[in-house]
DNA sequence: GCCATAGTGAAGCAATCGCTTGACTATCTG
DNA sequence: CAGATAGTCAAGCGATTGCTTCACTATGGC
């Protein structure tokens, strides 16, 4: 719970960068090298091998090197927990407001009932 | 499209910071004001602001001021987007690891099968 | 063996981030 | 009205980002 902080945080900043969420959008059709990854992206091939890193140090990427080239693939697990994080707010909030309107559609024709929250 | 993706970058960065997660959760229970979500986070008020002005530039959260009050609330349409974004990807991964699968199943008992992978 | 390919490592640099402080402005409350 | 409360604005500062370049090390194909 302290550490899944952490793993949040790393996600959440992984894909908060254009370049890397187009990797991630390559590497969701399939494995691929470091230069395949590099080419659309108009940038040097170090800094896409930065990009790399950021996106395995988050648990979205893993890859693995065979002879000289870098094959990364993507890891659904933390993606997952992310959306699970986003999930459980949004619908925690939405269920709330189905439940103010529940309560408001419920006491139209009685508008003297107290303003505290029905359970 | 082209706006989508910075959109997508606000939301994914507003996110990557664990104050402002833990803002999101306690709005994700109900509105707030500024000093309500400053409470629990040992940081200047100033701090708590800008804050809240990252995840509202984000649109993951709307403000509104009345007296000297500035009440916060969740606003789940551009979590949802992301939400999505992770999904599409995640599942274009997780369909193209089921469908290896079957593929290796279906050749088990017949190895001479070219490795161009099936539609 | 030679040369192109694929990546690695480190230094450096401008821009952005997360935060602080201090001065200030409203808005309530007694 | 006096003082507390709630927020705003701006400057500044150290740390982190997202790159670049240069030098270097495998590995693979001819």
């Amino acid at each position: 719970m302290l550490n899944q902080m952490a793993t949040l945080d790393r996600v959440f900043h992984a894909l908060s960068d254009p370049s890397r969420r187009l990797m991630v959008e390559r590497l969701s059709l399939g494995p691929a090298s470091v230069s395949e990854l590099a080419r659309p992206l108009s940038m040097s091939l170090a800094a896409v091998v930065q990009h790399v890193q950021v996106l395995e140090a988050s648990g979205l990427v893993r890859s693995q090197k065979v002879g000289r080239t870098r094959t990364c693939s993507i890891q659904p697990a933390v993606m997952r927990s992310a959306e699970q994080w986003m999930a459980d707010r949004r619908t925690s909030w939405e269920r709330k407001l189905d439940r103010l309107g529940d309560y408001l559609a419920g006491t139209a024709d009685n508008p003297d009932t107290p303003a505290k929250e029905r359970q």
